[in-house]
RNA sequence: GGCAGGGUAGCUCAGAGGCCAGAGCAGGGGACUCAUAAGCCCUUGGUCGGCGGUUCGAAUCCGCCCCCUGCUACCA
C-alpha cells in the first residue's frame, strides 16, 4: 500500500513523433506561440519521455521565404545571416523556457534540401507536380519576377496608395499583386509588368476524395480542426504552385531552372521528415528516422498554432499520400490564440510580450504554468500581466510552493531533518491521501494523451489542494506536541504526497519539479524515475528546502504592461 | 461576402439533452497558525447573447437575428 503504482494506459515503447511548427526566423518568438506551439509540445513531450515511450521531438528555423529576404536587404544584410540571427534567439528561448527539442534544426542544410528535392523528384515522377504557366509581375530594370510582396500600388479596395501586393494594411484585404493600381516596384524604379512564368503546381485536386475519408473518422482531432479541415475539402482543393523566382531557397533539381526555387510552404513541412533523418544521422543510425515515420505502432503529433492548419491536416497528408510508404499525422492538435491584454499579438505594434525579453526578465515555470492554465485548447484566451501574477501567487506560490515548503520545513524542524517513520498501518484519511496522488498518474496521463493539458495540469494541482486540506485536517503542528506518531504519520505521508506531485507536475514545470524532487531527499534526474510516485522512505535525510516561487508584486503588471505596445 | 470558432457569475474560463448550471479569482463570514500573512471551512452572486421551434425535459439539438475572433488559400 505505501509503495507506488504506475499507470498504464497505454503500452510503453511507443515511438511519438512530436513535430512542432517551424518558426520564421525573421522575428524572435513571442508568448502566443510559445503557448500555441511550443509549450504544449513540450509538455507532452516530457510526459511520454516519463512513461518511458521512444519521443522524438524535431523543429526548426524556417530560414527560406520572402520575409527573411525582405529583412536582409532593409538591413544590407544576406538572407543567412538574419535566418542565423534570429535561430541563436530559437535556442536561447528553448534553453531558457526548457523547450526539451531532440534536434532545432534548419532547413538550410544540405540534408533538408536533399530530402526536400527528393520528396519534389517522386511527385513529379508520380505525375502529382505539374509544370504550368502563371502570370506575374517582372520588374525589367531589376531583371527578376517579384513576390507580391516586393510590389507596392494602390489598394484596389480602399484607394490606399501605399498597398503591398499580397495585403492592404489600410484595410486588411488580401488581394492578387496583379489587382494593384499604378504598381511599383520595391527593387527599383521601374513599373512591373505582367509576363508569363513557368512554374511547378502540385495537384491537390487529386488528393481530395482521398483526404476526406481519411480526415472523416478522425473523431480524435479537436472539432475545431476536424470542422475546419472537412470544410476546406468540401469547397474542394485547388491546385497550387510551389515554385518562385527567388534565388533564396531550395533549388529545383531540374536542368534549367536556376533561377527559382521550391517555395517554402511546399518545403517547410518537409523539414519535419529531414529533421528526423538528420537527427537518426546524428545518433550514428541514419536508418533510425524510420521508426517514427513507418509502421502502424508509431504516432506523430502536430503542434500547431490555428493558422497552420490547412497545410497539416491536408497539403501536407497530401504530399505523404504522393510519396507514399510514410506514416500520415495522428493528430494535429492545433491551438486558438492567446491574445495580449485583449488584442491579438502583432509585430508592426510590438503588441507581443518576446521571449527573449521574457527570458531575460523572469523565470520560466511561472510562464510555463500560467500559460498551461489558459492553454487556447478550445477557443481564443487572454493574456494579462495581471493574471500572471495572481496565478503565481494564489496558485503556485499558494497552493504548491506553499505546500512543499510547510511540510518540509515542519518535518526537519521535529524530525531531526529525516524522513519519519509511519505507524504500521495508515489512518484511513491517510491512505486515502496516498491512494489520491496515485490515481492522479492515471488521470493526467489520460487528458495529457488527448492533448487536453489544462484538465491535466488542473487535475495535478486538485491533488495539491487535497494536501493542504489532508494536513489542515491532521494539523501535524498541533500533533507534535501530544501524540507524535500522529503527526509522524502525516508528514511521511504529506511528503511522499510531494514527491508523486513533483512527478505529476514534471512536464508543465521542469525546473522547480525538479527542486521538489530534491527536496525529498531524492537524488539524481526526476525524469528517469518515470511515470510513478517514487516512495519516500523514513529515515531519508532531508536537505534545506527554498520556496520554489517568489511571490511577485503588483508592480510587476504596470511595468510589463507598459511596454507593450511601444 | 463565404467558411470556422465563440458569446455561461464582477473577472478568466469549464460544461454540450435530464439531480437545484460549475471552478478559480474578486466580495462577505468563520475556525486555525506549520508555512512565502500562505493554507482550510462556509457563503453572496447567473433570465447560460436575443427571439422562435423540437422534446416529458435544452447552455446543451434546429431555425432566424445581434455581437466578437480567426481564416479566406502567392502570408506561411
Amino acid at each position: 500500500m505505501l509503495g507506488s503504482t504506475a499507470p498504464d494506459s497505454e503500452a510503453a515503447g511507443r515511438h511519438i513523433l512530436v513535430a512542432v511548427a517551424w518558426p520564421y526566423a525573421n522575428s524572435p518568438v513571442h508568448m502566443g506561440q510559445l503557448a500555441g506551439a511550443y509549450l504544449p509540445a513540450d509538455i507532452f513531450a516530457r510526459y511520454h519521455r516519463m512513461r518511458g515511450n521512444r519521443v522524438l521531438m524535431v523543429s526548426g528555423s524556417d530560414s527560406h521565404g520572402t520575409p527573411v529576404t525582405v529583412r536582409a536587404e532593409a538591413e544590407g544584410t544576406t538572407p543567412e545571416e538574419v535566418y542565423q540571427r534570429f535561430h541563436r534567439t530559437f535556442l536561447e528561448t528553448w534553453a531558457g523556457m526548457g523547450i526539451s527539442f531532440d534536434l532545432f534544426t534548419s532547413t538550410d542544410t544540405p540534408n533538408h534540401v536533399a530530402v526536400a528535392q527528393d520528396m519534389f523528384r517522386r511527385l513529379l515522377e508520380r505525375d502529382f507536380i505539374y509544370e504550368g504557366e502563371q502570370t506575374l509581375l517582372y520588374d525589367p530594370k531589376a531583371g527578376r519576377f517579384l513576390p507580391d510582396r516586393y510590389v507596392e500600388g494602390t489598394c484596389p479596395f480602399c484607394g490606399d496608395p501605399n498597398a503591398r501586393g499580397d495585403q492592404c494594411d489600410n484595410c486588411g484585404r488580401t488581394m492578387d499583386a496583379l489587382e494593384l493600381k499604378n504598381p511599383r516596384s520595391r527593387l527599383s524604379d521601374a513599373t512591373p509588368e505582367p509576363r508569363q512564368s513557368k512554374h511547378f503546381f502540385l495537384r491537390l485536386s487529386a488528393f481530395n476524395e482521398r483526404l476526406r475519408e481519411w480526415v472523416e473518422p478522425q473523431t480524435h482531432w479537436r472539432p475545431a480542426v476536424r470542422n475546419f479541415t472537412l470544410g476546406l475539402l468540401r469547397e474542394g482543393l485547388h491546385d497550387r504552385a510551389i515554385t518562385r523566382d527567388l534565388s533564396w531557397g531550395v533549388p529545383i533539381p531540374l536542368e534549367g531552372y536556376d533561377e527559382k526555387r521550391l517555395y517554402v510552404w511546399f518545403e517547410a513541412v518537409i523539414g519535419y521528415l529531414s529533421a528526423s533523418k538528420e537527427w537518426a544521422a546524428s545518433t550514428g543510425a541514419p536508418e533510425a528516422w524510420r521508426a517514427w515515420w513507418e509502421g502502424a505502432e508509431a504516432r506523430q503529433y502536430y503542434f500547431q498554432g490555428k493558422d497552420n492548419v490547412p497545410f497539416h491536416t491536408t497539403i501536407w497528408p497530401a504530399m505523404v499520400m504522393g510519396y507514399g510508404e510514410l506514416n500520415l499525422p495522428y493528430d494535429v492538435p492545433a491551438n486558438q490564440y492567446v491574445t495580449m491584454s485583449g488584442s491579438k499579438a502583432s509585430s508592426s505594434r510590438n503588441w507581443a510580450v518576446w521571449m527573449p525579453d521574457y527570458v531575460a526578465r523572469h523565470d520560466p515555470d511561472p510562464l510555463r504554468y500560467v500559460l498551461t492554465a489558459l492553454m487556447p485548447e478550445t477557443s481564443d484566451s487572454d493574456f494579462t500581466w495581471a493574471e500572471y501574477v495572481r496565478r503565481n501567487n494564489d496558485e503556485l506560490v499558494a497552493r504548491w510552493g506553499n505546500l512543499v515548503n510547510r511540510v518540509l520545513t515542519m518535518t526537519r524542524r521535529n524530525f531531526e531533518e529525516r524522513v519519519p517513520a509511519p505507524p504500521s498501518t495508515l489512518a484511513p484519511e491517510s491512505q486515502a491521501m496516498l491512494e489520491a496522488v496515485d490515481a492522479a498518474f492515471e488521470e493526467v496521463a489520460g487528458h495529457i494523451e488527448a492533448v487536453q493539458l489544462r484538465n491535466a495540469l488542473g487535475a495535478a494541482m486538485g491533488v495539491a489542494q487535497a494536501a493542504n486540506r489532508y494536513l489542515d485536517e491532521r494539523a501535524p503542528w498541533t500533533a507534535v506536541r501530544s501524540d507524535r506518531d500522529h503527526a509522524a504519520e502525516t508528514l511521511y505521508v504529506a511528503i511522499n504526497v510531494v514527491s508523486g506531485l513533483a512527478t505529476l507536475l514534471q512536464p508543465f514545470l521542469p525546473f522547480t519539479s525538479q527542486e521538489a524532487w530534491a527536496f525529498c531527499g531524492h537524488a539524481g534526474d526526476i525524469q528517469a524515475a518515470g511515470w510513478t510516485r517514487t516512495p519516500v522512505t523514513p529515515g531519508t535525510p532531508l536537505p534545506e528546502p527554498h520556496p520554489l516561487y517568489k511571490k511577485l508584486d503588483d508592480a510587476l503588471i504596470e511595468d510589463e504592461e507598459s511596454r507593450l505596445g511601444r
